[in-house]
DNA sequence: CGCCGAGTTGAACTGAATCAAGAAACGTGG
DNA sequence: CCACGTTTCTTGATTCAGTTCAACTCGGCG
């Protein structure tokens, strides 16, 4: 039912058939067309997401101006991180590609790992591994010229430009759409 | 004994005094001066620490240019997140305010964290609160210009700029010294 | 066929960097 | 406790990376 979601988590934790059944029971698999915006300014952030297929991202408005904070694709988690400090998300949920979902409701999640230390420890691991991400695009970000954040980007995720609009994936380098349209001219 | 750290963490999980007596047998309490290196660029990070007192950053080097990418301050807890990726560190660690830090070896960490859920459990919480923090400032660093960053961080943590050196604020924030210094002079 | 969103191009502008020089503050040894 | 050297911070002049605004191209879709 689960087999994808389950062989991807067994390179972390192994777990018995009576936990797998626990944790299946709180999955619901959902599927949503590209556009279909998850999450809006300004209310809580009920679920977590692991996406089977697909992409999606989180974004903010400011003055207009939509800012692509993050990608979430095949394999990976998504939970506003607005949740683990019980806020209103200042950010959206959006769906890029069409996209098949696992969620799970985070309040479930929060219990699972309570009663379940096998899940907690899942979950531990796969924040790190979040941390480890975001914390080196901030790295980046006070690092690197945005011709040098363009070309990492392009080594370590190539796939993202065949996938996703460029404006999108300006924003998310932190630059106008103009400045990348430009870097990429520049580099053929 | 290590009465500061578990009143800290008991905002988090109950320990009993049971697992309170597992945890303190890993822990040991060292004190720094300021300007101590705790890790170099290239080696593994092998500990956890809980800062009881003092200031700590991370840092990185670029083309001789020292960049700042944290500060960690009384009751933070501090651990490379190279760590948690088993790779050898890209940055620095350095004491900036004479410390006392409560030492973990990280593979005793890991080890309870496997042993004892409650630990574990606590090691989730506090990287999610990690994560969030970060996360804040990278979207910061898409969302706003180098005096609105400025005017954030003057707000959220006023205290930092009593102690610690301008020069390292500034590379934090993302901008050089000379331009930190005319924000300041501008906004008197 | 025509519209609409996504991407490109150009010209002018601007926020922050760079380079260079001084001023102030700090701490270490006599 | 002062003196001297070192680090930290400020100021000015100039340059440059990336923005802004506006117009144009292209491809997909109704």
């Amino acid at each position: 039912m689960y087999d994808k979601f389950f062989s991807f988590v067994s390179q972390v934790v192994s777990f018995d058939e009576k936990i797998k059944q626990v944790i299946s029971k709180n999955i619901t698999r959902v599927s949503y067309p590209k556009k279909t915006i998850l999450l809006k300014e300004g209310e809580f952030h009920q679920n977590l997401y692991f996406i089977e297929k697909g992409i999606l991202r989180t974004f903010l408005i400011k003055d207009n101006e939509d800012i692509t904070s993050l990608f979430f694709m095949e394999n990976d988690f998504l939970v506003s991180s607005f949740r683990f400090v019980n806020q209103p998300s200042f950010e959206n949920i959006e769906v890029l590609e069409d996209a098949t979902l696992l969620v799970l409701n985070y309040d479930d999640v929060l219990k699972m790992y309570k009663d379940h230390p096998e899940v907690n420890y899942l979950g531990r691991v796969m924040i790190e591994l979040n941390y480890y991400r975001i914390y080196h695009r901030l790295v980046s970000m006070l690092k690197f010229s945005a011709r040098e954040r363009y070309e990492v980007l392009m080594k370590s995720q190539p796939e993202l430009f065949q996938r996703v609009p460029l404006t999108h994936i300006a924003s998310y380098l932190g630059i106008k759409k103009e400045s990348l349209s430009r870097i990429r001219k520049s580099l053929v």
